[in-house]
RNA sequence: GCGCCCGUAGCUCAGUGGAUAGAGCAGCUGCCUUCUAAGCAGUGGGUCGCAGGUUCGAGUCCUGCCGGGCGCGCCA
């Protein structure tokens, strides 16, 4: 029985309870389920009967009271106490809490897959990082924790899309062209333009490319410089992205708005719903009218738009492509871009709540290694994978609420040993993977899970573990719906935690010549599931869950 | 000055209004002739920044203050 199951139950047994005049409320559309922090509370509990004393105006040990009653008629269900305040406390029968084993292993790598955000056309950008530079440790954290995002709506059944937003127009790239083409000529490097060996790399390589461009006259070399040698940076970013596993379903250029005229069409939108005005030669949104601080300008007083006109654009251009939500990942050195985005939105006559989103993450920097000499912030997503590799690399990204700042120990998580957290949770996915590599050759026959006795993992370690496999697709649910990836690098830690007691306690397999204890097949499929849940959770944040270490 | 985020054990951090606030690491004490000791058990460690408020109940919600991070361009 797993705890969406036991909710049902509780929800059939408030049910009962109103048939029966017990009770006179409206059965509520959920029911919260959670394991209690002790184990004396019994296997599940829920508040339920909290929830409902004031709609039902009785004491809330009453309506416990009333409820307990019925659900002690549920198959499955071996006891339960209202204790406390009006909590009530489950205990599950044997057979009912081993059965989650075979729900599991039936599911294999779909467990924790629900349907809670099924219908949702998600569109997710992140990254996003103007090709201009190699990606930086903070690109590093939004690939990392909007990769493992996306994996995670899409186990909750939202349609998402992830995009990378190419930012190949305005005064950035024009700084960057006239960067590479003054080290292409061996000039000094405009003192607002970009240095940096990789700037000297791709100069060299766009000039490999076309042999006479520095005999062109100095407007096409430029322009030679500007379309190749983005083209080349963003070749670097995407190689980069490729090698840490992190793959975009669209790149978007954000040219393409300019060319296919939607930054026009977007401010003649905003002009038709009477929000625009013209001041000082330039043309102005009235997004004071939506909670912004002060206006904002859209399209300059030289005639080209503002960049966040281009970015409404493009929000203009996600909406039309059918995405009901528009979720964007950004760094806390951009958040004074969110009002400003709500409220040009709103400019559309949209609704943000209902459209955007703008998860803020803050800052990340690094200290260690032999890299930390390349002073903290610049350290690269090259330099990162090299230092660290790349399933430490995401974990660590990943580990931490995107709330927190956070600063990565190189030195830690490059290490071999129980204080880098992802080896602890990768070890306990190989010290399975080793054990029923053991069974396997000792010719040991699980037969089919549907036979095994599980009803047999009764011991308080067994049934430990079998709870914490249980709330695996209620975590993944709960990551989803509050953008939150961190939380199933949390569980991991937690289940890695749970199965090595188990493992500590329950011998599994026949030592010397002793035989095939009655425990070892369930314990074997127990085990089988908790492989796939590591193995699962671990997917969802792209970190491999290596068979032997 | 205004806005967003953070403040929880020595350190790094979890904690979607619920019961006695947790984990890892670090410290100390134990556990490998047989399934991976990259592990486990035990132990010490807390005014949840401070002060009010909301309620059956607040680390969690509200207000104010203190400390830290990041922003506040016709830059992106």
């Amino acid at each position: 029985m797993t705890p969406a199951d036991l909710a049902a139950a509780v929800l059939e047994a408030v049910r009962g309870a109103v048939e029966t005049g017990e009770l006179h409320i409206d059965v509520p559309a959920e029911a919260v389920i959670e394991r209690p922090k002790s184990r004396e509370h019994g296997d599940y509990a829920t508040n339920i009967a909290l929830r409902l004393a004031k709609p039902a105006g009785r004491p809330p040990r009453d309506v416990a009271e009333a409820i307990a009653t019925q659900l002690r008629r549920c198959a499955g269900v071996a006891a339960v106490d209202v204790a406390g305040p009006g909590f009530l406390n489950i205990t599950l029968d044997g057979a009912a809490q081993g059965a989650l084993v075979e729900t599991i292993v039936a599911a294999g790598s779909s467990y924790g897959h629900t349907t809670a955000l099924a219908g949702q056309k998600i569109n997710l950008e992140f990254v996003s990082a103007n090709p201009t530079g190699d990606l930086h440790l903070a690109h590093v954290r939004w690939a990392a924790v909007g990769d493992a995002m996306a994996r995670l709506l899409q186990a909750s059944a939202a349609d998402v899309t992830t995009e990378y937003y190419f930012n190949d127009a305005g005064s950035q790239i024009d700084r960057f062209a006239a960067s590479l083409y003054a080290v292409a000529r061996g000039e000094q490097v405009p003192e607002d333009g970009y240095h940096g060996e990789y700037v000297a790399a791709v100069a060299e390589q766009v000039v490999a490319d076309h042999p006479g461009v520095l005999e062109q006259p100095g407007e096409d070399a430029l322009e030679v410089f500007r379309v190749h040698g983005i083209e080349r940076m963003f070749g670097r970013i995407r190689s980069s992205l490729d090698q840490f596993g992190v793959h975009f379903d669209v790149y978007f250029n954000e040219r393409d708005l300019h060319r296919l005229g939607r930054i026009e069409e977007t401010v003649e939108r905003l002009r038709a719903h009477g929000h625009v005005y013209e001041s000082e030669g330039a043309v102005w949104l009235r997004t004071t009218d939506f909670g912004d601080d002060k206006d904002r300008v859209i399209v300059r007083s030289d005639g080209r738009p503002t960049y966040f006109c281009a970015d409404l654009a493009y929000y203009v251009d996600k909406r039309d492509r059918g995405f009901d939500r528009i979720v964007i990942i950004l760094g806390a050195d951009h958040h004074g871009y969110v009002p400003r985005m709500r409220a040009l939105v709103r400019g559309l006559g949209e609704d943000p709540d209902q459209t955007l989103e703008i998860p803020i993450g803050q800052m990340v920097s690094a200290r260690g290694g032999r890299l930390s000499r390349r002073a903290g912030n610049v350290l690269s997503l090259d330099d990162l994978i090299e230092a660290v590799g790349v399933d430490a690399g995401r974990y660590a990204m990943v580990r931490s609420s995107m709330d927190s700042a956070i600063d990565i120990d190189l030195d830690l998580w490059a290490s071999r040993t129980s204080e880098n957290p992802v080896f602890y949770v990768q070890y306990a996915h190989a010290r399975i993977a080793s054990l029923l590599r053991n069974a396997a050759e000792s010719s040991i026959d699980r037969g089919a899970v549907a036979d095994a006795d599980l009803s047999r993992l009764s011991s308080e370690r067994e049934t430990d573990l079998l709870g914490t496999l249980g709330e695996f697709p209620g975590v993944v649910t709960a990551a989803a719906e509050l953008r939150a990836p961190h939380r199933i690098a949390r569980y991991l830690e937690e289940l890695s935690g749970t199965y090595h007691r188990f493992y500590d306690d329950c011998r599994i397999l026949p030592r010397g010549d002793e035989e095939l204890s009655p425990e070892a097949v369930p314990r074997l499929w127990l085990c089988e599931a908790t492989r796939l849940v590591l193995a699962n959770g671990l997917g969802l944040l792209g970190v491999s869950a290596p068979d032997r270490m």
